[in-house]
DNA sequence: TAAAAATACTCCATAGGTATTTTAT
DNA sequence: ATAAAATACCTATGGAGTATTTTTA
């Protein structure tokens, strides 16, 4: 049995389906199809009601993938066990602005004070020209908006949740954000940015019609126009 | 991290050296030091001191030992969860003439009643016979005696001690198992097999002088004779 | 008829082996 | 001097990818 497997499980319970898990873990379904019988295989049971499209987590599957999970913790816990000794090096790292305003501050100071010795530099730009940075392996790792669809080679982690606020100015008409956004001159975040196209998809699903206007790159210029 | 690792660290903590515990789970001592060396870099710490020789695990070294125990604990756990599923096919098993008297029986009942389905073959040998055939795919597994060392491919595990006893007849000279030993003949169970190669050695590292008589390989004939 | 999983195949990364060197008793 | 671990190098297994087929909702 391998760890692989059981992460795997795991996703799966967790994402649903075995293409969404794939993807999460930076996989193609294929593999997870493999490793799932496997593991199934292995074990000498079904784990899975295939009857079912997507397949679903029988019992004997939800009491493994608990086990699973028990049993990931704990490596976790292994892995952590040098953590406390202070790395060194040099460590580059991108950042799309929003971040580079918020959380990034308080983290680099929570890094500095861990690991004096590591060197930590950081390129902010678009979520689009990190990730290509990161697949080239100019930076080692970056923040980025929600992906749509992350490329090949690339895997990425949820560290925090943002909302998407709509502002106008005080005497703007309309209520709702619907209504405000209807109402008003759109001012849009640029495209070539994730959170504007993850923006746009949000607009175009819901079926909010809006006056697009201008199209700016820059959060802190948007809010400054509408004030 | 990958469970062989954790498994070779615990082996190592078992058997003392890494040359041994390689042995004891069937890799060579280089693969057994690669694994080692990864699972250091990845935790980023040492966990053997490496003045001593052989290395000697330190303070976070035993304590991941620990965890690493639990861990493949519940591994354990998970890969039986199918194990209630009864199994099917042909299972063709070596068994030395001791244990087919002994052991082997209530295990085969055991095995009959969980698993219906699955035919059983046993062949019976001398243990150096059965690691051979095992080794050569005629046969699936074998009980066999204690292996003086173990040749490539093969993997053990204990399933139980046994006893060595003196049997002598009611009026034979001595107390202790020396005295009996030396002041009669000594009917020697065939060296061809490897409890007999056990016992061998037995002596020698204690030093008893036998008068070596016969050798026989059935233990049965032994115990006759000697009645 | 779509969306998802299973399958067939191909390729490459890496785990492990052999042979050798280094190191501590 | 010896036994054990580390290192260098090579090979083969199998994990993962691409492309395709099969399956259920």
């Amino acid at each position: 049995m391998e760890l692989r497997q059981l992460k795997t499980l795991v996703a799966i319970s967790d994402f649903g389906t075995f293409a969404a898990a794939a993807d999460a873990i930076g996989l193609t379904q294929s593999a997870v199809s493999l490793q799932i019988k496997g593991l199934e295989q292995e074990i000498g049971a079904e784990i899975f009601d295939r009857r079912h499209r997507p397949p679903l987590l029988n019992d004997k599957g939800r009491s493994l993938v608990e086990q699973a999970r028990k049993v990931l913790e704990l490596c976790d816990d292994i892995a952590r066990q040098g953590a406390d000794a202070p790395l060194e090096g040099v460590l580059t790292f991108g950042a799309v602005p929003t971040s580079v305003a918020s959380i990034l501050p308080p983290a680099l100071a929570m890094m500095r004070a861990r690991h004096p010795k590591l060197h930590i530099r950081v390129t902010s730009g678009l979520s689009a020209e990190l990730a290509a940075a990161t697949r080239a392996g100019e930076i080692d790792a970056a923040i980025v908006s929600q992906p749509t669809r992350l490329s090949d080679g690339l895997v990425s982690n949820r560290i925090t949740r943002e909302p998407l606020l709509v502002i106008a100015p005080p005497d703007a008409p309309g209520e709702t954000d619907r209504e405000l956004l209807e109402a008003s001159s759109f001012i849009q975040f640029s495209r070539r940015a994730w959170a504007g196209q993850l923006i746009d998809r949000f607009l175009n699903d819901r079926g909010i019609d809006v006056h697009r206007g201008m199209e700016i790159d820059s959060l802190d210029a948007i809010t400054r126009m509408v004030g």
